[in-house]
DNA sequence: ACTATCTTTGCACACGTTTGTATTTTAACT
DNA sequence: AGTTAAAATACAAACGTGTGCAAAGATAGT
């Protein structure tokens, strides 16, 4: 194992010097073709690779961007993964993907590690647990552009992606009762995130309009699993009033709640009606298969590539036309 | 937005040399408690944060991992992400994550931007259209730790840890066989990838020790999915000899299996049995349930990192005790 | 052939850290 | 009080690039 070739070292090689071999190695026009020739010719003689520390401690390009998630393994996050990754590359991006693990400590640590390793922007969806932005507004002060999507801080004056949580609850909810379910009960996740009070929201004022009386929410702090899903299905049936229908904020619950139905032999949709958020596959692959409630994750994670972009390349004034809502909808299945 | 705070900063305030700051801020013992004080309460005040591209720069340390996978939203591969980053961070160290979308030449950019940023070591799974680990080795000449788990390139001598695939394989083709089916298809990858080759091997020693003569497989270059799950079911049940059983390499290829299966009205198992690699939750909550072979990402990504661990701090020389072979064992379920 | 312009290369400094060595200040011991 | 050792701080160089500016070399126009 030897030492790491420099512009300096084929500099000395061509006895030229190294900041002629800087300019060659980055096609500026004020180098002669035959000696930018003989220098690329060197470079790739030697597998030279740009030493990006020092590059970006010059403080010149940056091309990485960082992005943050509560779980990695969430279809719905991963799926926004694997789609901001592929968009990014085309356009010359790499991103670094960091999971929150829901975790407030974590997800601090993880913003304290971007500013420190100096990244170009940021695009995060925030934990559950996170009560404050005061490390996102870190960010703000270092000067590195911050996107958020679905799960955001609200005080904050950054574009924001998000779907129209409340209208598609309310449209939801109004449906099961249309339908002429009476006791519908909403399980979801606690209401100082966006997406899950904006959703409540939504569920409580149809229920007003329609002179509804049942309300049942049943608020989950931790993660979603298949495994809680099953214990609230199981808690729920439990009480004096059972609901006849469920909407759930997590395609984790949704399966949970599904398995637990077939196995205590309630039968969908008759004795039990269930929306879900979230159509990942497994929604029509469940029997009887899962309505459930579609979020594009291809138009979140462009749309937020793109706005990034923009501040990055400094085309954008913040805090004008965000935050930016993504329309969501209902595919009607067999669980309604 | 002002520009950042630095060490020197910090100096100056204090009417200290910097590089006193920097060995405060490091818990150097040459520095005295009071002074320490001070410069830490400085820091704090002014919300510092270390440049790593300095740090790195100066070569000292490098707290950063990077994992190549080829997808990140298939589940096998977003658990073992999620589960390496969780790992990771509890030991102080940063994972990036870098998706190559089953594609070489996207492959060989990421290895080529871990090596420009200086990472401090890497884990990989290699995509399926790899035929070369020129890019790889090209990690050693930098001297970059590097360990491949699940799918691996075979001519090098780094460490590698994956499951018994030749075995497991084998032991469920066999378990096939004697529950009396005769015509066992194996639907899985190119064999040029190791995972397949062994997986495909086992399949056929376990035909040819039971004389059993039906024999098919079906090699999948692309993208695993549900879609072309549902389409290959369609041409095996075309062919002249349909299969009365699938062994599939891919829980999404089997998920389309099962779906299709289930729309032409074959029964599982009596008409089709499946058995899939990748005990994903989907394979318990499908009807009838997935019996499927369990590989543990738990086990794969802890004994990954410490391995890597290892080799970054020098506790390690490579080429002994390698592969490092992680137990598989088969779930038995309702589908056979 | 001589000046003017353009092209090409060299020089030196800067980015923010870390670290070996030199220098100063403080403490300890006769 | 005077010498010595120890502790604390300052200095300077280095990591690998990029860039404004100066210098040198080449070309063109009279």
């Amino acid at each position: 194992m030897k030492r790491r070739i420099t512009i300096k070292d084929i500099a000395k090689e061509l006895n030229i010097h190294h900041s002629t071999v800087s300019r060659a190695l980055r096609n500026d026009p004020r180098v002669n073709d035959s000696t930018r020739d003989l220098v690329i010719a060197s470079a790739r003689k030697h597998e030279y690779q740009t030493n990006m520390n020092a590059v970006q401690l010059r403080g010149t390009t940056n091309h990485t961007i960082a992005l943050i998630v509560p779980n990695i393994n969430h279809t719905f996050f991963s799926d926004i993964v694997s789609q901001l990754t592929n968009i990014a590359y085309k356009k010359g991006f790499i991103i670094s993907v960091f999971q929150s693990n829901e975790n407030f400590e974590q997800e601090i640590d993880i913003v304290n590690t971007i500013i420190k390793q100096n990244y170009a922007g940021v695009i995060a969806s925030i934990s559950k647990a996170t009560t404050d932005s005061k490390h996102f507004k870190l960010l703000e002060t270092f000067g590195i552009p911050l996107v958020f999507f679905d799960r955001v801080c609200e005080d904050m004056a950054t574009p924001k992606v998000l779907i129209d949580n409340y209208n598609i609850s309310f449209e939801a909810t109004e449906f099961l009762i249309n339908k002429g379910y009476k006791k519908i009960a909403n399980l979801t996740g606690p209401s100082q995130i966006n997406v899950f009070r904006d959703r409540q929201k939504g569920y409580n004022d149809a229920l007003l309009k329609h002179k509804v009386i049942y309300q049942r929410e049943m608020i989950i702090d931790e993660d979603f699993t298949v495994e809680l899903g099953k214990k609230c299905l199981i808690d729920l049936v439990s009480e004096i009033e059972k609901p006849d229908a469920i909407i759930s904020s997590s395609i984790l619950l949704t399966m949970g709640i599904a398995v637990q139905a077939r196995d205590i032999l309630l039968n969908i949709p008759d004795d039990l009606a269930i929306i879900g958020f979230g159509n990942h596959l497994t929604s029509s692959i469940m029997q009887p298969q899962i309505t459930s409630i579609y979020q594009s994750e291809t138009e979140i994670s462009s749309i937020s590539f793109d706005i990034l972009e923009k501040m990055i390349n400094k085309e954008i004034s913040i805090g004008k036309e965000f935050p930016i809502v993504v329309k969501a909808k209902i595919i009607f299945r067999e669980s309604c």
